[in-house]
DNA sequence: GCATAACTTGAGGGTGTCCTCAACTTGTGA
DNA sequence: TCACAAGTTGAGGACACCCTCAAGTTATGC
């Protein structure tokens, strides 16, 4: 990845080291809009050191969210290995949120909270990739509803991020409630009619990068 | 209501009125936490003036919410009118869920995206008063599952808030998609075990008055 | 009309965050 | 060992919003 770019003294590769460690922590605790100054002093670094290793908070997200964000491949990797196609759609989401409900940060970049780079876009794509077989599949099985598109679970993911960062503190497993509702409605023969069909490609994307707040 | 208080004078009068009428538009589209000076300027008075008549951030949102959560009450009404238990259900969270498709600031306040004051308050208790009532009913008929509970609708309004504001500028009617997915998970015959027991009375107060990012 | 209480005004102080940059410190290669 | 490039520092300017208050304006009752 650093190509071109000569390396980075001892010392400044320690204070990197520590100042993403810090960043995981603290935008996991605190969302993404944490201050940068707690990041600074979680590492023991002054604030102008993060600015000469990440000139913008946007940099600091990119080098810190995709990992995250691309955990999510391995969550639907082993969903893909359930044989049963529904239990492989239930284990992603769940895995999904799992995940969200660990971690503020990741929160906010799924549901939106804050806009996100190209960078952090392309982590999603990856994360992402292997979802479209996951549903496909539980549909081709009978159990997931026909008319669920791969667009819904984007609306999912929007409303279980809400009540999963609502509930952290008090009753961090309430989300799992919420969604074992939620799925009860997604299954093929509890499908009645929907009166809105389910987002363009181009609707999605413009939510997705939209004016924001 | 201004009991005790000696009348305003005839140009203050009009201030006041400006200003809240100002205040439920600029809120309604910019949401709670829109900048006062938005709303003095809106009116036509400088900050000083709307700041002399609402001390506080609060105090205005004090005199703008409540009218607006009371409404729900309308709609419970209508929605326990209805005959058809589960119609009744339906109809009331769909009449919800269209005020605040409407109304930033009334999903921001039933999203707790913002403290909310013992008044405000005071009007949810007044706003959700019949829902148990309409809750009971549907379970009682047969058409909703027995294990949904009054508190579980909090989180179906967390978790809705998220997908409408989400949405709001692209696809307006998006909730009403995911609304009718939830909606076939809530129906009794789709009813699958559920890991996790709804709040307890002591967690739903702590998460709705809870220490709020 | 006038005196006066009621009301309005907006510059300005406070806070919390962003990000910069000139002066300083320190690791490193010769 | 030392020169200097590489890295660090934190005070401070910019911004956006909060809210206040001393000085001005205006409605109202006499």
């Amino acid at each position: 990845m650093p190509t071109g770019s000569r390396p980075l003294r001892a010392d400044a590769a320690r204070n990197r080291d520590k100042l993403l460690a810090t960043a995981v922590r603290v935008f996991g605790e605190r969302g993404l809009d944490a201050p940068l100054e707690e990041v600074a002093r979680g590492a023991g670094v002054s604030i102008g050191t993060l600015y000469n290793h990440f000139p913008t908070r946007e940099a600091l997200l990119d080098a810190v969210l995709p990992h995250r964000i691309i955990a999510l491949d391995q969550v639907a990797a082993a969903a893909l290995a359930d044989p049963d196609p529904w239990n492989g759609f239930v284990r992603f989401v769940e895995g999904l949120f799992e995940l969200q409900s660990q971690d503020r940060g990741l929160n906010d970049a799924l549901a939106r909270r804050t806009p996100l780079s190209p960078e952090v876009l392309a982590a999603c794509h990856r994360g992402f990739r292997h979802v479209d077989r996951l549903i496909e599949r539980a549909k081709e099985s009978g159990a997931l509803r026909a008319d669920f598109e791969a667009s819904d679970l984007a609306t999912l993911i929007w409303a279980m991020s809400q009540v999963i960062r609502q509930a952290m503190d008090t009753a961090p497993d309430l989300w799992r409630r919420c969604l074992s509702f939620f799925l009860d409605g997604l299954r093929a023969d509890a499908a009645h009619p929907v009166p809105v069909p389910a987002l363009t490609p181009e609707q999605l994307a413009a939510v997705l990068q939209g004016p924001d707040d």
